[in-house]
DNA sequence: GATACTGGTAACAATAAAGTAACCACTAAT
DNA sequence: ATTAGTGGTTACTTTATTGTTACCAGTATC
């Protein structure tokens, strides 16, 4: 019996999985990438997603420490989000994803 | 306006996403790891999922040619699974985000 | 003959996640 | 006075994902 034996409740992935498994975390991370942007220039890049859905997953975000959000006290008003020092490493880790997936996605 | 403009139809994350991107799949891929186990083996090993998710999550995992399924012709049934290539090459990646997860949770 | 074993499946229930549509505040411009 | 612009919120509906329970096949053992 050894000892890397598998329990859920402290195991590494599904504590990671609570972080960022979602369906839209790692996409807006990804659409984040290096840039600052505002939350209309996010809902326009990830097309589909709707308001309210960017909204509650940019407040996760942003509790779990991945991204900064700035909002400046103008009208009408302009709010800024980039990823914090967290999220800029997730990047690179995403990124290896995406070539990961893309490798395999010849046969289509 | 600069070609890497976001369009989910075709956004590298969101694809990998529809492949990996459930609560599941990433922790039966950790789960397994380099081993070859029994369903009943991987059921006890996430404690917490249940029969139907994880045949669900399997058959999955193997339409996505991430996962190998061997059935035994015995009785009782033996059915083994293990990370075929592709599997495999994903696990550094898992490996790497859990280090990153761990790396943030200093602080609970 | 009853029971245990394994890897399921089927029907269904519950929960969580996502989506929709309307609305709001406040200012500037028309 | 009305409308546009931005970043939301609220209440609600829909859809997707998970979970529960009972059951099955077929052989071996008691």
């Amino acid at each position: 019996m050894n000892k890397d034996f598998f329990t859920c409740s402290n195991c590494p992935m599904t504590r990671t999985m609570a972080t960022i498994g979602s369906k839209w975390k790692p996409i807006i991370i990804y659409a984040l990438g290096e840039r600052t942007l505002r939350f209309g220039q996010i809902l326009v890049r990830i097309e589909i997603i709707s308001k309210k859905v960017l909204t509650d997953q940019l407040k996760e975000l942003e509790e779990d420490g991945i991204i900064n959000r700035i909002a400046y006290k103008e009208i009408p008003p302009r709010v800024e989000y980039h990823l914090t020092e967290k999220g800029l490493e997730l990047l690179p880790i995403l990124n290896l994803m995406t070539l990961w997936n893309a490798k395999y996605s010849e046969q289509e």
